[in-house]
DNA sequence: GTCAATATGGAATTTTCATTCTATTCGTTC
DNA sequence: GAACGAATAGAATGAAAATTCCATATTGAC
């Protein structure tokens, strides 16, 4: 066999088997490309696992994997997992440490940097709130009524607008009949009236609140539709409106708001809704 | 597959296990002690190396590390050795725990609880790697370029838009100039073909790709436009036409990823941006 | 000191896994 | 559009590893 390990140095590190595979991915063949964009996406997978699992995760043959691997000058997949191993081994990922590495990565030394870890902080900090101030009882609840309805209606604007849009995003995926308010002003109202009991919605808004997203909600409780709200206060003109809402109080860095937490919660109502659907669906 | 223990809780993470180890570590017979030291001094060696190499190292037989799992309850070494793998493996072990130790307001007990905390930890998750994988001084440069820009234009599509969208937001309010590019498919090139290079853009794809994201990017950089970008691999088809780039993997749920790392990251950069907008403003 | 119960060492066995080999597909070039 | 070469899938192979088994040693009780 010609052995090309004199003119192609065999990468030694991690670091530099990333570097190599960078340079080299665009004249990687399909299914070759295919892996090394899951090695590097998946690094640990790569590190534990077997030829045969990674492969059928990575969706390859394992022998493309040893293919792989002879490509970057090893003899074999397992020696190139060797690099993978020796990553893992270098950093040590206790927890402690991991703190640490929040001031070894030293964000606070540079100017933008301490605006970096304290938003970073503000979304911890909301998260932990969230585990304790939102009701399990009431998180049922809401996913009970929204995945009864025909179509969900989601109501935002301002800075809650990117929480529905999500939404509508991840709904679409999921295959859950929305309808997203808060575009264009005009057609709004139009869509609203389309609503019947059958349907719901979900409506965000944060102070200052949009006095037409409580507006509209209103409009749509008095029509018997039922209404799911999240907001920032208990005296959030949404609440009133209600069947079921949510108080989640964001935590803040130099006045801006963190979405994190809302963010979270919007994921798992979505994720809730849509295996809610389904086992109502098989149900029938 | 083992018959569930009713008898021996078999330890499910690393830290029971431990705990399992030093509550029995006395009255184990000599072999077993000697492989019980040798594992919690070595966790990393137990995690990577085979029986056969483990046991040399230890000065032990092959079959006293079968013996010693056993005694855990474990099947055999092989089940033993994956929790001292899981435990490099999971990123931050002990937010799982924590949220479920403020089990106050029980979240699991009800149906959809264990999503709402899933997508919680995950969040916590990614937050951890955002602090670690977001280089400082990429950061500074990133901000550099995007204060000094005339108009920024920001490009997201599907599961990104909601970044944007909150950037669009902030940048409204903080008076930056910007143009949300991603909404209506046919006016974008037009907005896109009056960006200069005095101008510069904000682009974010998470796999799967937008492809037009891509090319709108590589549009740009043509055009000598510099682009920023955020994407979740290195392989991303945005990462070769921006002058800086940040890989951000967030971490997931039941196969939903998280949004809210990415939402601190793009938090940080709007209120950097704009306070390095406003100095600039000020020196001149 | 003897017996029984438990622990241990080391070989035998079985299972698992990486690698190799070959037929087939895919993409190029002439 | 035919023919060649590269790339790939999937089964076959052989090596390595985990586990089991059994003979021997050690420990503790009476």
């Amino acid at each position: 066999m010609a052995m090309p390990e004199t003119t192609t140095e065999v990468p030694q590190d991690f670091e530099a088997l990333k570097a190599a595979i960078l340079e080299r991915k665009a004249q990687l063949p399909k299914r070759l490309r295919q892996v090394a964009a899951y090695s590097l996406d998946n690094p640990d997978e790569i590190a534990f696992g077997t030829a045969a699992s990674i492969a059928t995760s990575a969706e390859v043959q394992p022998s493309t994997l040893v293919r792989f691997a002879q490509h970057f000058g090893f003899e074999g997949f397992s020696s190139l997992q060797q690099i993978f191993r020796a990553r893992l081994r270098e950093r040590t990922p206790g927890y402690e440490d991991r703190l640490k590495a929040l001031s070894a990565n030293d964000h606070s030394r540079l100017e933008s940097g301490s605006i970096f870890n304290g938003f970073v902080a503000a979304a911890h900090r909301s998260l932990d709130n969230i585990a304790t101030s939102v009701d399990p009882e009431a998180f049922e609840r809401a996913v009970d009524i929204l995945a009864k309805a025909d179509t969900v209606y989601l109501i935002a604007k301002r800075r809650s607008y990117p929480i529905s849009s999500y939404m509508a995003y991840a709904f679409g995926k999921l295959k859950v009949k929305y309808q997203l308010v808060g575009t264009a002003a005009g057609i709004d109202d139009d869509m609203l009236a389309m609503a019947t009991k059958n349907d719901a919605a979900f409506a965000v808004s944060f102070s200052p609140y949009a006095s037409e997203s409580a507006a509209q909600a209103r409009l749509l409780a008095e029509r018997k539709v039922p209404v799911v709200s999240l907001t920032d206060s208990a005296f959030s003109p949404l609440a009133e409106s209600s069947k079921v809402w949510f108080e989640l109080v964001e935590a803040d860095h130099a006045g801006f708001r963190s979405l994190s937490a809302s963010m979270a919660f919007a994921m798992a109502l979505t994720v809730a809704i849509a295996e809610k659907r389904q086992r109502l669906a098989e149900a029938e």
